[in-house]
DNA sequence: TTCCTTGCTTGATATTGGTCAAGCCATCCA
DNA sequence: TGGATGGCTTGACCAATATCAAGCAAGGAA
Protein backbone atom coordinates (compact mmCIF):
# COMPACT_ATOMS: atom_id res chain seq x y z
CA UNK A 1 0.00 0.00 0.00
CA UNK A 2 2.75 1.89 0.35
CA UNK A 3 4.01 4.68 -3.11
CA UNK A 4 7.05 4.22 -4.86
CA UNK A 5 9.27 7.30 -5.13
CA UNK A 6 8.67 7.55 -9.04
CA UNK A 7 4.83 7.51 -8.18
CA UNK A 8 5.23 10.58 -5.68
CA UNK A 9 6.95 12.77 -8.50
CA UNK A 10 4.13 12.04 -10.66
CA UNK A 11 1.86 13.20 -7.89
CA UNK A 12 4.25 16.17 -7.66
CA UNK A 13 4.06 17.35 -11.19
CA UNK A 14 0.40 17.80 -11.21
CA UNK A 15 0.10 21.55 -11.60
CA UNK A 16 -2.00 21.36 -8.60
CA UNK A 17 0.98 20.65 -7.00
CA UNK A 18 3.63 21.62 -9.26
CA UNK A 19 4.69 24.98 -7.87
CA UNK A 20 3.82 24.17 -4.17
CA UNK A 21 6.38 24.54 -1.47
CA UNK A 22 7.79 21.15 -0.38
CA UNK A 23 6.22 21.90 3.58
CA UNK A 24 2.63 22.30 1.56
CA UNK A 25 3.47 19.21 -0.29
CA UNK A 26 3.89 17.30 2.19
CA UNK A 27 0.95 18.40 4.34
CA UNK A 28 -1.55 18.24 1.48
CA UNK A 29 -0.06 14.78 0.53
CA UNK A 30 0.09 13.75 4.77
CA UNK A 31 -2.15 10.34 4.98
CA UNK A 32 -2.45 9.81 1.55
CA UNK A 33 -2.46 6.09 0.23
CA UNK A 34 -2.27 4.02 -2.77
CA UNK A 35 -4.61 1.85 -3.76
CA UNK A 36 -5.07 -0.58 -6.96
CA UNK A 37 -8.24 -1.48 -8.11
CA UNK A 38 -9.41 -4.37 -10.33
CA UNK A 39 -11.38 -3.13 -13.43
CA UNK A 40 -14.98 -2.14 -13.29
CA UNK A 41 -14.82 -1.45 -9.49
CA UNK A 42 -17.29 1.29 -8.44
CA UNK A 43 -15.00 3.85 -6.38
CA UNK A 44 -17.34 6.19 -5.48
CA UNK A 45 -21.26 6.19 -6.29
CA UNK A 46 -23.63 9.52 -6.73
CA UNK A 47 -24.59 10.87 -3.19
CA UNK A 48 -21.68 9.07 -1.36
CA UNK A 49 -19.72 11.55 0.90
CA UNK A 50 -16.56 12.60 -0.88
CA UNK A 51 -13.79 12.04 1.83
CA UNK A 52 -10.69 11.71 -0.41
CA UNK A 53 -9.30 13.76 -3.45
CA UNK A 54 -8.40 11.19 -5.94
CA UNK A 55 -5.81 10.88 -8.50
CA UNK A 56 -5.29 8.25 -11.11
CA UNK A 57 -1.55 7.12 -11.85
CA UNK A 58 -2.27 4.07 -13.86
CA UNK A 59 -5.34 2.31 -15.66
CA UNK A 60 -8.46 4.35 -16.90
CA UNK A 61 -11.64 5.47 -14.88
CA UNK A 62 -15.45 6.55 -16.21
CA UNK A 63 -17.11 9.42 -14.24
CA UNK A 64 -20.77 8.83 -15.31
CA UNK A 65 -24.17 10.30 -14.37
CA UNK A 66 -27.61 8.42 -13.50
CA UNK A 67 -31.23 9.16 -13.61
CA UNK A 68 -34.37 6.57 -13.51
CA UNK A 69 -31.71 3.84 -14.52
CA UNK A 70 -30.56 5.47 -16.87
CA UNK A 71 -26.76 6.31 -17.08
CA UNK A 72 -24.23 8.62 -18.67
CA UNK A 73 -21.11 8.82 -19.34
CA UNK A 74 -19.86 12.43 -18.37
CA UNK A 75 -15.91 11.88 -18.60
CA UNK A 76 -13.25 9.02 -19.67
CA UNK A 77 -9.87 9.22 -17.62
CA UNK A 78 -6.67 8.50 -17.78
CA UNK A 79 -3.49 9.06 -16.15
CA UNK A 80 -2.48 11.48 -14.53
CA UNK A 81 -6.00 13.02 -13.97
CA UNK A 82 -7.56 14.02 -10.37
CA UNK A 83 -11.03 14.33 -10.22
CA UNK A 84 -13.87 14.65 -7.42
CA UNK A 85 -11.58 17.69 -6.33
CA UNK A 86 -14.86 20.03 -6.49
CA UNK A 87 -16.62 17.76 -3.83
CA UNK A 88 -13.32 17.60 -1.52
CA UNK A 89 -13.18 21.86 -1.69
CA UNK A 90 -17.05 21.71 -0.59
CA UNK A 91 -16.85 18.82 1.34
CA UNK A 92 -20.04 17.86 0.20
CA UNK A 93 -21.51 14.70 -1.89
CA UNK A 94 -20.49 13.48 -5.10
CA UNK A 95 -22.47 14.13 -8.16
CA UNK A 96 -21.03 11.78 -10.39
CA UNK A 97 -19.97 8.09 -10.09
CA UNK A 98 -16.64 6.73 -10.68
CA UNK A 99 -15.62 3.50 -11.65
CA UNK A 100 -12.65 1.67 -13.59
CA UNK A 101 -12.50 0.32 -16.85
CA UNK A 102 -9.29 -1.34 -16.22
CA UNK A 103 -6.89 -2.14 -13.41
CA UNK A 104 -6.16 0.46 -11.99
CA UNK A 105 -3.95 2.18 -9.50
CA UNK A 106 -5.07 5.37 -7.51
CA UNK A 107 -3.64 7.36 -4.79
CA UNK A 108 -6.20 8.85 -2.56
CA UNK A 109 -5.55 12.31 -0.25
CA UNK A 110 -7.53 13.32 2.91
CA UNK A 111 -9.92 15.86 1.73
CA UNK A 112 -9.58 17.19 5.28
CA UNK A 113 -6.16 17.31 4.99
CA UNK A 114 -5.96 19.38 1.72
CA UNK A 115 -8.86 21.92 2.70
CA UNK A 116 -6.44 22.54 5.45
CA UNK A 117 -3.65 23.08 3.57
CA UNK A 118 -5.55 25.23 1.15
CA UNK A 119 -6.47 27.33 3.95
CA UNK A 120 -2.69 28.14 5.18
CA UNK A 121 -1.53 28.37 2.03
CA UNK A 122 -2.74 31.08 -0.80
CA UNK A 123 -0.83 29.88 -3.51
CA UNK A 124 -2.07 26.41 -2.94
CA UNK A 125 -5.41 27.27 -2.22
CA UNK A 126 -4.56 29.60 -6.19
CA UNK A 127 -3.46 26.49 -7.47
CA UNK A 128 -6.70 24.42 -6.83
CA UNK A 129 -8.90 27.51 -7.83
CA UNK A 130 -7.15 27.28 -11.18
CA UNK A 131 -7.24 23.60 -11.60
CA UNK A 132 -10.99 24.20 -11.11
CA UNK A 133 -11.27 26.45 -13.08
CA UNK A 134 -9.70 24.20 -15.91
CA UNK A 135 -12.44 21.58 -15.02
CA UNK A 136 -15.47 24.52 -14.96
CA UNK A 137 -14.14 25.47 -18.75
CA UNK A 138 -14.01 21.73 -19.54
CA UNK A 139 -17.52 21.42 -18.53
CA UNK A 140 -18.63 24.47 -20.39
CA UNK A 141 -17.07 22.90 -23.66
CA UNK A 142 -18.91 19.58 -23.12
CA UNK A 143 -22.23 21.59 -22.41
CA UNK A 144 -21.80 23.12 -25.49
CA UNK A 145 -20.64 19.88 -27.18
CA UNK A 146 -23.87 18.08 -26.21
CA UNK A 147 -26.58 21.32 -27.13
CA UNK A 148 -24.99 22.52 -30.11
CA UNK A 149 -24.10 19.62 -32.20
CA UNK A 150 -25.87 16.40 -33.54
CA UNK A 151 -24.22 12.82 -33.10
CA UNK A 152 -22.14 12.73 -36.39
CA UNK A 153 -20.81 16.04 -35.56
CA UNK A 154 -19.86 14.89 -32.27
CA UNK A 155 -17.80 11.83 -33.38
CA UNK A 156 -16.48 13.20 -35.81
CA UNK A 157 -14.91 16.09 -33.78
CA UNK A 158 -13.62 13.64 -31.40
CA UNK A 159 -12.01 11.63 -33.70
CA UNK A 160 -10.46 14.81 -34.78
CA UNK A 161 -8.99 15.56 -31.42
CA UNK A 162 -7.71 12.17 -30.93
CA UNK A 163 -6.00 12.68 -33.89
CA UNK A 164 -4.21 15.52 -32.22
CA UNK A 165 -3.92 13.87 -29.01
CA UNK A 166 -1.94 10.69 -30.59
CA UNK A 167 0.19 13.33 -32.57
CA UNK A 168 -1.59 13.16 -35.84
CA UNK A 169 -0.63 9.44 -36.53
CA UNK A 170 -3.38 7.55 -38.88
CA UNK A 171 -4.87 5.06 -37.71
CA UNK A 172 -5.68 6.61 -34.53
CA UNK A 173 -6.71 4.03 -31.82
CA UNK A 174 -9.63 4.39 -29.62
CA UNK A 175 -8.83 4.25 -26.15
CA UNK A 176 -12.27 2.76 -25.20
CA UNK A 177 -14.78 0.48 -25.23
CA UNK A 178 -17.38 1.67 -28.11
CA UNK A 179 -20.40 1.40 -26.10
CA UNK A 180 -18.46 3.67 -23.29
CA UNK A 181 -17.37 5.97 -25.98
CA UNK A 182 -20.87 6.19 -27.10
CA UNK A 183 -22.08 7.14 -23.71
CA UNK A 184 -19.35 10.11 -23.78
CA UNK A 185 -20.82 11.47 -27.10
CA UNK A 186 -24.31 11.20 -25.75
CA UNK A 187 -25.63 8.67 -28.18
CA UNK A 188 -26.66 5.26 -28.17
CA UNK A 189 -23.82 2.49 -29.07
CA UNK A 190 -26.39 1.32 -31.92
CA UNK A 191 -26.13 4.80 -32.94
CA UNK A 192 -22.22 5.27 -32.91
CA UNK A 193 -22.09 2.45 -34.98
CA UNK A 194 -24.49 4.51 -37.75
CA UNK A 195 -22.12 7.35 -37.26
CA UNK A 196 -18.87 5.38 -37.89
CA UNK A 197 -20.97 3.96 -41.26
CA UNK A 198 -22.07 7.59 -42.50
CA UNK A 199 -18.54 9.19 -41.61
CA UNK A 200 -16.81 6.37 -44.28
CA UNK A 201 -18.02 8.99 -47.25
CA UNK A 202 -15.49 11.39 -45.50
CA UNK A 203 -12.82 9.24 -45.43
CA UNK A 204 -12.91 7.38 -41.69
CA UNK A 205 -12.68 3.37 -42.11
CA UNK A 206 -12.79 1.36 -38.83
CA UNK A 207 -11.42 -1.56 -37.78
CA UNK A 208 -12.02 -2.78 -34.31
CA UNK A 209 -10.48 -0.16 -32.26
CA UNK A 210 -8.38 1.37 -35.16
CA UNK A 211 -9.69 3.84 -36.96
CA UNK A 212 -8.42 5.52 -40.45
CA UNK A 213 -8.81 9.03 -41.21
CA UNK A 214 -8.34 8.72 -44.75
CA UNK A 215 -8.99 12.56 -45.80
CA UNK A 216 -8.63 14.87 -42.65
CA UNK A 217 -9.58 17.80 -44.96
CA UNK A 218 -13.12 16.24 -45.49
CA UNK A 219 -13.84 15.37 -41.69
CA UNK A 220 -12.72 18.71 -40.96
CA UNK A 221 -15.08 20.36 -43.00
CA UNK A 222 -17.60 18.18 -41.76
CA UNK A 223 -16.62 18.31 -37.96
CA UNK A 224 -16.50 22.24 -37.83
CA UNK A 225 -13.65 21.88 -34.66
CA UNK A 226 -13.83 24.93 -32.84
CA UNK A 227 -11.38 26.48 -30.14
CA UNK A 228 -14.01 27.53 -27.76
CA UNK A 229 -15.91 23.96 -27.74
CA UNK A 230 -12.70 21.31 -28.80
CA UNK A 231 -10.05 21.52 -26.75
CA UNK A 232 -6.96 21.02 -29.41
CA UNK A 233 -4.69 20.09 -26.49
CA UNK A 234 -0.80 19.59 -27.69
CA UNK A 235 -0.01 15.97 -27.78
CA UNK A 236 1.27 14.64 -24.69
CA UNK A 237 4.54 15.79 -24.08
CA UNK A 238 4.06 16.04 -20.52
CA UNK A 239 1.18 15.98 -18.07
CA UNK A 240 -0.83 19.05 -18.47
CA UNK A 241 -3.46 19.32 -16.07
CA UNK A 242 -7.27 20.95 -16.68
CA UNK A 243 -5.95 24.39 -15.60
CA UNK A 244 -3.00 24.45 -17.88
CA UNK A 245 -4.86 23.05 -20.66
CA UNK A 246 -7.31 25.68 -20.62
CA UNK A 247 -5.03 28.24 -20.37
CA UNK A 248 -2.82 27.03 -22.65
CA UNK A 249 -6.03 26.59 -24.85
CA UNK A 250 -6.90 30.35 -24.46
CA UNK A 251 -3.54 31.53 -26.37
CA UNK A 252 -3.25 29.13 -28.76
CA UNK A 253 -5.31 27.64 -31.49
CA UNK A 254 -7.70 25.21 -32.78
CA UNK A 255 -9.45 22.19 -30.90
CA UNK A 256 -10.22 18.84 -29.74
CA UNK A 257 -12.88 16.49 -28.59
CA UNK A 258 -14.95 18.30 -25.98
CA UNK A 259 -14.93 15.50 -23.44
CA UNK A 260 -11.99 13.62 -22.40
CA UNK A 261 -11.13 10.43 -23.45
CA UNK B 1 -20.85 55.34 -12.54
CA UNK B 2 -19.70 55.68 -8.74
CA UNK B 3 -21.68 53.37 -6.63
CA UNK B 4 -24.11 53.43 -4.03
CA UNK B 5 -22.92 52.31 -0.42
CA UNK B 6 -26.45 50.27 -0.42
CA UNK B 7 -24.93 48.47 -3.75
CA UNK B 8 -21.39 47.90 -1.97
CA UNK B 9 -23.36 46.11 0.67
CA UNK B 10 -24.66 43.99 -1.20
CA UNK B 11 -21.63 43.11 -3.16
CA UNK B 12 -19.84 42.48 0.48
CA UNK B 13 -22.98 39.84 1.35
CA UNK B 14 -21.90 37.67 -1.76
CA UNK B 15 -20.46 34.61 -0.38
CA UNK B 16 -17.23 34.82 -2.27
CA UNK B 17 -16.65 38.19 0.07
CA UNK B 18 -18.87 37.78 3.11
CA UNK B 19 -15.88 36.32 5.43
CA UNK B 20 -13.37 38.40 3.62
CA UNK B 21 -11.63 40.44 6.08
CA UNK B 22 -12.01 44.72 5.61
CA UNK B 23 -8.42 44.96 3.72
CA UNK B 24 -9.20 42.20 2.08
CA UNK B 25 -12.17 43.36 0.12
CA UNK B 26 -11.04 46.42 -0.04
CA UNK B 27 -8.25 45.31 -2.18
CA UNK B 28 -10.21 42.68 -4.47
CA UNK B 29 -12.62 45.62 -5.03
CA UNK B 30 -10.15 48.57 -5.68
CA UNK B 31 -10.80 50.15 -9.33
CA UNK B 32 -14.53 48.52 -9.51
CA UNK B 33 -16.86 50.15 -11.30
CA UNK B 34 -20.88 50.20 -11.20
CA UNK B 35 -22.42 50.58 -14.82
CA UNK B 36 -25.88 50.51 -16.52
CA UNK B 37 -26.91 48.82 -19.61
CA UNK B 38 -30.04 48.80 -21.50
CA UNK B 39 -31.46 45.27 -22.53
CA UNK B 40 -29.77 43.32 -25.63
CA UNK B 41 -26.57 44.40 -24.93
CA UNK B 42 -23.48 42.18 -25.38
CA UNK B 43 -21.40 42.53 -22.42
CA UNK B 44 -18.89 39.73 -23.70
CA UNK B 45 -18.21 38.02 -26.95
CA UNK B 46 -16.87 33.97 -26.97
CA UNK B 47 -13.55 34.36 -27.37
CA UNK B 48 -13.01 38.03 -25.92
CA UNK B 49 -10.40 38.14 -23.29
CA UNK B 50 -11.85 38.61 -19.62
CA UNK B 51 -10.53 41.58 -17.74
CA UNK B 52 -12.91 42.13 -15.28
CA UNK B 53 -14.97 40.12 -12.98
CA UNK B 54 -18.59 40.49 -13.58
CA UNK B 55 -21.23 41.38 -10.56
CA UNK B 56 -25.13 41.37 -11.77
CA UNK B 57 -26.75 43.94 -9.31
CA UNK B 58 -30.10 44.59 -10.98
CA UNK B 59 -31.54 43.25 -14.24
CA UNK B 60 -31.18 39.76 -16.12
CA UNK B 61 -28.44 38.40 -18.17
CA UNK B 62 -28.03 35.39 -20.31
CA UNK B 63 -24.96 33.19 -20.76
CA UNK B 64 -24.78 31.65 -24.02
CA UNK B 65 -22.69 30.04 -26.48
CA UNK B 66 -22.38 29.43 -30.21
CA UNK B 67 -21.06 27.40 -33.34
CA UNK B 68 -22.50 27.46 -36.87
CA UNK B 69 -24.42 30.23 -36.43
CA UNK B 70 -26.31 28.46 -33.85
CA UNK B 71 -26.58 29.40 -30.54
CA UNK B 72 -27.72 28.09 -26.96
CA UNK B 73 -28.54 29.73 -23.30
CA UNK B 74 -26.11 27.96 -20.88
CA UNK B 75 -27.42 29.97 -17.71
CA UNK B 76 -30.06 32.80 -16.65
CA UNK B 77 -28.62 35.10 -14.19
CA UNK B 78 -30.47 37.31 -11.59
CA UNK B 79 -29.03 39.49 -9.32
CA UNK B 80 -26.86 39.13 -7.48
CA UNK B 81 -24.62 37.11 -9.07
CA UNK B 82 -21.00 36.90 -10.63
CA UNK B 83 -19.64 35.64 -13.94
CA UNK B 84 -16.61 34.66 -15.58
CA UNK B 85 -14.77 33.93 -12.67
CA UNK B 86 -13.26 31.03 -13.89
CA UNK B 87 -11.72 32.98 -17.22
CA UNK B 88 -10.38 35.82 -14.72
CA UNK B 89 -9.14 33.02 -12.41
CA UNK B 90 -7.24 31.72 -15.48
CA UNK B 91 -7.26 34.98 -17.06
CA UNK B 92 -8.20 33.42 -20.41
CA UNK B 93 -10.79 34.72 -22.33
CA UNK B 94 -13.95 33.63 -22.38
CA UNK B 95 -16.11 30.51 -23.33
CA UNK B 96 -19.50 32.02 -23.84
CA UNK B 97 -21.16 35.22 -24.45
CA UNK B 98 -23.02 37.63 -21.90
CA UNK B 99 -25.86 39.77 -22.74
CA UNK B 100 -28.10 41.73 -20.47
CA UNK B 101 -31.77 40.57 -21.55
CA UNK B 102 -33.25 43.73 -19.39
CA UNK B 103 -31.58 46.78 -18.61
CA UNK B 104 -28.87 45.88 -15.95
CA UNK B 105 -26.64 47.10 -13.21
CA UNK B 106 -23.56 45.36 -13.11
CA UNK B 107 -20.40 45.80 -11.35
CA UNK B 108 -17.17 45.02 -12.83
CA UNK B 109 -14.43 44.20 -10.46
CA UNK B 110 -10.53 44.05 -11.97
CA UNK B 111 -9.33 40.47 -12.57
CA UNK B 112 -5.99 41.25 -12.28
CA UNK B 113 -6.89 42.63 -8.71
CA UNK B 114 -8.75 39.75 -7.74
CA UNK B 115 -5.97 37.63 -8.78
CA UNK B 116 -3.57 39.75 -6.69
CA UNK B 117 -5.58 39.36 -3.76
CA UNK B 118 -6.34 35.39 -3.74
CA UNK B 119 -1.95 35.12 -3.94
CA UNK B 120 -1.82 37.60 -0.95
CA UNK B 121 -4.85 35.93 1.28
CA UNK B 122 -5.48 32.08 1.24
CA UNK B 123 -8.83 32.55 2.81
CA UNK B 124 -10.11 34.57 -0.19
CA UNK B 125 -8.42 31.87 -2.58
CA UNK B 126 -10.10 29.41 -0.77
CA UNK B 127 -13.68 31.57 -1.16
CA UNK B 128 -13.08 31.31 -4.59
CA UNK B 129 -12.00 28.14 -4.82
CA UNK B 130 -15.55 27.32 -2.94
CA UNK B 131 -17.25 29.15 -5.59
CA UNK B 132 -16.13 27.85 -8.38
CA UNK B 133 -16.47 24.64 -7.18
CA UNK B 134 -20.26 25.78 -6.46
CA UNK B 135 -20.28 26.78 -10.74
CA UNK B 136 -18.36 23.23 -10.92
CA UNK B 137 -21.35 21.50 -9.42
CA UNK B 138 -23.66 23.27 -10.99
CA UNK B 139 -23.19 22.78 -14.51
CA UNK B 140 -22.36 18.77 -13.93
CA UNK B 141 -26.08 18.66 -12.93
CA UNK B 142 -26.83 20.51 -16.46
CA UNK B 143 -24.99 18.08 -18.21
CA UNK B 144 -26.91 15.39 -15.99
CA UNK B 145 -30.43 17.32 -17.25
CA UNK B 146 -29.83 17.64 -20.33
CA UNK B 147 -28.48 13.98 -21.36
CA UNK B 148 -30.51 11.82 -19.42
CA UNK B 149 -33.63 13.84 -19.62
CA UNK B 150 -36.10 14.32 -23.16
CA UNK B 151 -37.79 17.81 -23.30
CA UNK B 152 -40.47 17.46 -21.46
CA UNK B 153 -39.10 15.92 -18.16
CA UNK B 154 -36.82 19.33 -18.27
CA UNK B 155 -39.49 21.25 -18.55
CA UNK B 156 -41.37 19.92 -16.09
CA UNK B 157 -38.37 20.02 -13.44
CA UNK B 158 -38.02 23.72 -14.32
CA UNK B 159 -40.91 24.05 -13.81
CA UNK B 160 -41.14 22.02 -9.92
CA UNK B 161 -37.44 24.03 -9.38
CA UNK B 162 -39.43 27.21 -10.16
CA UNK B 163 -42.39 26.52 -7.65
CA UNK B 164 -39.97 25.94 -4.86
CA UNK B 165 -37.70 29.24 -5.79
CA UNK B 166 -40.94 31.69 -5.55
CA UNK B 167 -42.27 29.65 -2.29
CA UNK B 168 -44.52 26.95 -3.31
CA UNK B 169 -46.80 29.10 -4.90
CA UNK B 170 -49.51 28.64 -7.79
CA UNK B 171 -49.08 29.85 -10.49
CA UNK B 172 -45.68 30.81 -10.83
CA UNK B 173 -44.51 33.30 -13.16
CA UNK B 174 -41.99 32.69 -15.86
CA UNK B 175 -39.04 34.92 -14.72
CA UNK B 176 -37.84 35.06 -18.94
CA UNK B 177 -39.02 35.27 -22.36
CA UNK B 178 -39.93 32.00 -24.09
CA UNK B 179 -38.10 31.51 -26.25
CA UNK B 180 -35.14 32.31 -24.07
CA UNK B 181 -36.37 29.34 -21.68
CA UNK B 182 -36.51 27.20 -24.55
CA UNK B 183 -33.05 28.12 -25.58
CA UNK B 184 -31.75 27.02 -22.03
CA UNK B 185 -33.63 23.73 -22.01
CA UNK B 186 -32.37 22.55 -24.80
CA UNK B 187 -35.27 23.25 -27.18
CA UNK B 188 -36.96 25.15 -30.50
CA UNK B 189 -39.49 27.51 -29.32
CA UNK B 190 -41.99 25.63 -31.11
CA UNK B 191 -41.11 22.29 -29.15
CA UNK B 192 -41.43 23.85 -25.52
CA UNK B 193 -45.06 25.03 -26.81
CA UNK B 194 -46.28 21.58 -27.52
CA UNK B 195 -44.19 20.34 -24.44
CA UNK B 196 -46.31 22.58 -21.93
CA UNK B 197 -49.05 21.38 -24.23
CA UNK B 198 -48.54 18.09 -22.86
CA UNK B 199 -48.33 18.70 -19.59
CA UNK B 200 -51.76 20.18 -19.33
CA UNK B 201 -52.33 16.21 -18.66
CA UNK B 202 -50.85 16.69 -15.42
CA UNK B 203 -52.53 19.74 -14.16
CA UNK B 204 -50.20 22.38 -15.57
CA UNK B 205 -51.94 25.20 -17.49
CA UNK B 206 -50.28 28.14 -19.17
CA UNK B 207 -51.41 31.77 -19.42
CA UNK B 208 -48.84 34.43 -21.05
CA UNK B 209 -45.75 34.44 -18.37
CA UNK B 210 -48.09 32.67 -16.03
CA UNK B 211 -47.93 28.85 -15.12
CA UNK B 212 -50.32 27.63 -12.94
CA UNK B 213 -49.44 23.78 -11.24
CA UNK B 214 -52.54 22.30 -10.45
CA UNK B 215 -51.62 18.87 -9.41
CA UNK B 216 -48.13 19.19 -7.94
CA UNK B 217 -47.74 15.77 -7.41
CA UNK B 218 -48.95 14.20 -10.75
CA UNK B 219 -45.88 16.67 -12.13
CA UNK B 220 -43.41 15.59 -9.68
CA UNK B 221 -44.20 12.18 -10.38
CA UNK B 222 -43.25 12.76 -14.20
CA UNK B 223 -40.82 14.83 -13.43
CA UNK B 224 -39.04 12.56 -11.14
CA UNK B 225 -37.07 15.58 -9.37
CA UNK B 226 -33.74 14.30 -8.04
CA UNK B 227 -31.09 16.22 -5.28
CA UNK B 228 -28.59 15.34 -7.70
CA UNK B 229 -29.00 16.62 -11.14
CA UNK B 230 -31.81 19.41 -9.59
CA UNK B 231 -30.43 21.92 -6.88
CA UNK B 232 -33.70 22.90 -5.08
CA UNK B 233 -32.16 25.44 -3.26
CA UNK B 234 -34.57 27.31 -0.75
CA UNK B 235 -36.75 30.14 -1.40
CA UNK B 236 -34.93 33.55 -1.99
CA UNK B 237 -34.14 34.79 2.06
CA UNK B 238 -30.89 35.81 1.70
CA UNK B 239 -28.39 36.08 -1.07
CA UNK B 240 -27.45 32.33 -1.47
CA UNK B 241 -24.23 31.70 -4.33
CA UNK B 242 -23.70 29.15 -5.85
CA UNK B 243 -21.03 27.42 -3.45
CA UNK B 244 -23.79 27.96 -0.69
CA UNK B 245 -26.17 26.58 -3.02
CA UNK B 246 -24.31 23.66 -3.49
CA UNK B 247 -23.06 22.64 0.46
CA UNK B 248 -26.91 23.20 1.33
CA UNK B 249 -28.03 20.54 -1.43
CA UNK B 250 -25.13 18.13 -0.59
CA UNK B 251 -26.81 18.04 3.24
CA UNK B 252 -30.42 18.82 2.50
CA UNK B 253 -32.82 17.24 0.17
CA UNK B 254 -34.67 17.23 -2.36
CA UNK B 255 -33.92 19.08 -6.04
CA UNK B 256 -35.00 21.89 -8.46
CA UNK B 257 -34.02 22.44 -12.25
CA UNK B 258 -30.77 22.41 -12.68
CA UNK B 259 -29.79 25.19 -15.21
CA UNK B 260 -30.56 28.88 -12.84
CA UNK B 261 -32.86 31.11 -14.75
C1' DT C 1 -58.09 53.84 -33.95
C1' DT C 2 -55.25 51.19 -37.38
C1' DC C 3 -51.22 49.26 -38.66
C1' DC C 4 -47.02 46.94 -37.51
C1' DT C 5 -44.14 44.33 -35.06
C1' DT C 6 -43.05 40.62 -32.04
C1' DG C 7 -43.69 36.56 -29.53
C1' DC C 8 -46.25 32.58 -29.29
C1' DT C 9 -48.84 28.71 -30.97
C1' DT C 10 -50.33 25.05 -34.20
C1' DG C 11 -50.16 21.85 -38.03
C1' DA C 12 -47.67 19.33 -41.58
C1' DT C 13 -43.52 17.24 -42.61
C1' DA C 14 -38.62 15.82 -42.38
C1' DT C 15 -34.76 14.46 -39.70
C1' DT C 16 -32.65 12.53 -35.96
C1' DG C 17 -32.07 9.36 -32.55
C1' DG C 18 -33.77 5.35 -29.73
C1' DT C 19 -35.47 0.56 -29.28
C1' DC C 20 -35.95 -4.16 -30.46
C1' DA C 21 -34.38 -8.20 -32.63
C1' DA C 22 -31.29 -10.79 -35.09
C1' DG C 23 -26.84 -12.03 -36.57
C1' DC C 24 -21.67 -11.77 -36.74
C1' DC C 25 -17.25 -12.40 -34.93
C1' DA C 26 -13.95 -12.37 -32.00
C1' DT C 27 -12.33 -14.18 -27.24
C1' DC C 28 -12.34 -17.16 -23.42
C1' DC C 29 -13.04 -21.32 -21.29
C1' DA C 30 -14.14 -26.10 -20.68
C1' DT D 1 -12.51 -28.39 -30.53
C1' DG D 2 -16.86 -26.94 -29.27
C1' DG D 3 -19.60 -23.87 -27.05
C1' DA D 4 -20.51 -20.00 -24.48
C1' DT D 5 -20.01 -15.12 -23.89
C1' DG D 6 -19.67 -10.24 -24.87
C1' DG D 7 -19.14 -6.52 -27.94
C1' DC D 8 -20.35 -4.80 -32.19
C1' DT D 9 -23.16 -4.21 -36.26
C1' DT D 10 -27.39 -4.11 -39.13
C1' DG D 11 -32.20 -3.66 -40.30
C1' DA D 12 -36.90 -2.54 -39.20
C1' DC D 13 -39.55 0.22 -36.68
C1' DC D 14 -40.99 3.88 -33.52
C1' DA D 15 -40.48 8.14 -30.69
C1' DA D 16 -38.60 12.62 -30.13
C1' DT D 17 -37.31 16.78 -32.00
C1' DA D 18 -36.42 20.17 -35.60
C1' DT D 19 -38.05 22.78 -39.44
C1' DC D 20 -41.23 25.23 -42.32
C1' DA D 21 -45.30 27.72 -42.84
C1' DA D 22 -49.31 29.85 -41.41
C1' DG D 23 -52.08 32.13 -38.15
C1' DC D 24 -53.16 34.50 -33.70
C1' DA D 25 -52.91 37.89 -30.06
C1' DA D 26 -50.97 41.66 -27.41
C1' DG D 27 -48.39 45.98 -27.39
C1' DG D 28 -46.31 50.06 -29.55
C1' DA D 29 -46.24 53.75 -32.91
C1' DA D 30 -48.28 56.71 -36.16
Amino acid sequence: MTMRPADLDRVRALPLFERAAPEVFRDATGGAFLQRFPAGTTLLMEGDRVDFLYVLLDGAVELQGSWKEKETTLALLRPVSTFVLAAVVLDADALMSARTLERSEILMLSGEALRRTMRQDADFSFAVAQELSGCYSGLVRAVKNQKLRGGVERLANYLITQRVRQGMCDPIVLPHEKRVLASLLGMSPENLSRAFASLSSYGVSVQGAEVGIGRPEALERLARPHPLIDNHMPPPTENIGKAESERWSSQTGPSCGSAQG
